[in-house]
DNA sequence: GTCTATAGAATGATAGAC
DNA sequence: GTCTATCATTCTATAGAC
């Protein structure tokens, strides 16, 4: 017997641990806030001291940034499926469904939208590591809506200001009901009318 | 001599230091982020101890709640200063303009933008004095885009998404600088198109 | 109205025993 | 890896001197 199938198993069991934490964290979350989470609340879900929890991070900040990288995970999960999806689909399924996704990604768990898309938690910086994900999950998103027409920087960018200040509004004006999820294929429409107009009068100067 | 005039020197002299403190906590919200207000700091900040905060406001929320009253105040200010520009001038001029100062209302502080347009204080509550003014500001900027056209609620509802979204993301992903906000003009467009063609569409109808 | 003094409860974090 | 013990700091609040 050697060492290493030991050593295996106590890395796979702290990582383990480590994700347990990392859920609990947004547990507390959404129940008392993104910078509503205590140590020691933190360490009471996962049935430890809160000293302990020291062991797996560092600080407070490290587990922002456990958060931080597991939502652009499960974001970039979600780009994934979208792109997936794409294939032989036109440009207006394409588009409804990428913001209808996105919105939902985001109200259904307000605490993950602040940390992903503001900068809701005073002090904390993602590290290189974890936004090297989000890039990678932004440009693959970018990439993904390029199937559909949208090439241009600047048409991205009012992309992503529509499909945030979508999810913002009805998280914060109407939360649990549907006033601005409902609007989302209408702001589609709206998107895409601007896109075709944007191109015909390019090509005009062409 | 009647004591009369005393009396609303000192109310005047308490509603000064009052306001001295609301505007402390704005500076130190901007610097340390809006859930990283101290006492001992925001006393500090106009010469007193944490304490003597005790006899201005009963509680840290209510210096929230003072922040929140001042923030819609200033928006309404800026809705008044809108309206009055409106008169004689077209939709797209009106639109514009409003955009551009919402706009320019958020990233100029970030912090406000938190406070007022997403709920980034974990357990704070605006009182109903503050949210009335609040909602009487949200009513009179609807009422002002309706001098552009602007007239049903569902149109209103993709405008403050459209504007609290670029708003967002200047804040959020490019601090400083205008990436999102020269994409202003051109979302109103985009907007403009949407409502004149929502607007044909429906008198087809008819 | 502001101060000192004081208190209790909560926070993030560290050191060292086991 | 988890614990106990401990620390500095925070917020909230009260009592009483000036």
């Amino acid at each position: 017997m050697s060492g290493v199938p030991n050593i295996d198993r106590q890395a796979a069991r702290r990582t383990k641990t480590s994700e347990e934490i990392v859920a609990a964290a947004w547990v507390l979350a959404r129940e008392e806030g993104l910078t509503g989470i205590a140590m020691r609340d933190l360490g009471a879900r996962v049935g430890m001291r809160a000293q302990s929890l020291y062991s797996y991070f560092s600080s407070k900040h490290e587990i922002y940034d456990a958060m931080f990288l597991d939502g652009y995970l499960a974001f970039a999960d979600m780009v994934e499926t979208g792109a997936a999806a794409a294939v032989d689909s036109d440009p207006e399924t394409i588009l409804k469904r990428a913001a209808r996704e996105f919105v939902t990604f985001c109200t259904s768990d307000p605490a993950r939208y602040q940390l992903l898309f503001h900068r809701a938690v005073p002090g904390f910086e993602p590290s290189p590591a974890s936004w090297n994900v989000a890039l990678a999950a932004y440009e693959r998103s970018r990439e993904s809506l390029s199937a559909a027409g949208i090439t241009d920087q600047a048409s991205f960018d009012i992309w992503t200001a529509l499909v945030t200040g979508l999810a913002g509004q009805q998280i914060a004006n109407d939360p649990g009901g549907d006033r601005w999820e409902r609007l989302v294929d209408r702001s589609v429409d709206m998107f895409r009318a601007h896109i075709r107009e944007n191109a015909r009068s390019e090509s005009e100067h062409a």
